[in-house]
DNA sequence: ACCTGAACACCGTTCAAGT
DNA sequence: ACCTGAACACCGTTCAAGT
């Protein structure tokens, strides 16, 4: 890639991080382009979709997300607890930008999605904290990464709807959690 | 309301319906006003924004609410299949129309929402069956209609946005439904 | 090889003119 | 009192011309 091409993939991904985190990921793109200073062909040449775009500036977020499921892991206490606290954590993992736990958990199983990498991180992490818990016997066997991943990121996305609080959301996590509690 | 407006009025909610139930509920207004042979100044008289067109479309389901509630206590059996048959119902009645759980779980508690009256008597209706289990014992205390929507409506909406099939939404329901159960 | 920006299509919304 | 439809603003997307 030329350098110049370069330089303004790179002001393009700061710029949308930034207007997404004011706007919501369905700001508009023509805003992005104009404030990188291109024009709009040249956003469409490096992103062809929206989506393409929000996979680059989530790019930046990945290594959190594997550290907060490593947190979660370290976590001392009751198993229950354990599921909680790490339910929690994905709700704010996914909500940091509007629009983001619709998105994210709307792709979450789709092979063909340009997020698709970003989404199976997050089952990955999930995946961890469940096999953690199985080997204690206290949770369900039958249950998936993927299922929980939309069961706490419909919650999410409901949270991010209608602009919940985190005290409102947390005894609906609680139901989920007891709900794959043996 | 002179007679050519309700004529007016009522075709374009008739439209709306036909339009909505091939499109979904974010379909072009303006093809709306169109194929209803007014134009878009009528459309926006009659309903200045969308989820007062859409609170119309939806005013002949609330009987339909009712009558699936009624069917739905009449359930011979366990309280879990009860609660799940009922749960199944809930997420078949929200998604007649795509966008319709996200619309509707998303206006759910907000009192200013122009559909609020149909939120409200989805409530009811998930009200009165939970007022059944917990006359048995079966239920937790603690637990609000509200929130039983949000969790139902969470997964519909999941389910809306990916194309999951009921066989793939029974499974997190029954998660929703263990973790309620006493 | 990459960028620009005009051009197009589409949609929501408003409002002056008309009946 | 109600309706029409032109007009405006905004957005996504494409592509011919330019460097």
């Amino acid at each position: 890639m030329r350098a110049d091409a370069q330089r303004n993939r790179d002001r393009i991904v700061e710029v949308a991080r930034q207007v997404f985190r004011e706007q919501g990921y369905d700001a508009s793109l023509d805003l992005i382009a104009k404030q990188s200073g291109v024009g709009p062909g040249t956003l469409y040449r490096h992103f062809p979709t929206r989506d393409d775009l929000i996979d680059a500036v989530m790019q930046a977020w990945v290594d959190h997300v594997q550290d907060t499921a490593d947190k979660a892991l370290a976590h001392e206490g009751a198993p229950r607890d354990l599921l909680l606290n790490w339910f929690e954590e994905y709700v704010r993992l996914i909500s940091v930008h509007k629009g983001g736990p619709a998105k994210i958990t709307g792709a979450m199983g789709d092979e063909s999605s340009p997020i698709r990498s970003k989404c199976e991180v997050l089952q990955a992490a999930s995946g961890r904290v469940l096999d953690e818990l199985r080997a204690e016997g206290a949770v369900r066997e039958d249950v998936t990464p993927l299922q929980v991943a939309r069961l706490v990121g419909g919650v999410a996305t409901v949270a991010d709807t209608s602009g919940l609080e985190v005290a409102t959301v947390r005894p609906m996590l609680e139901v989920i959690a007891d709900g794959l509690l043996t």
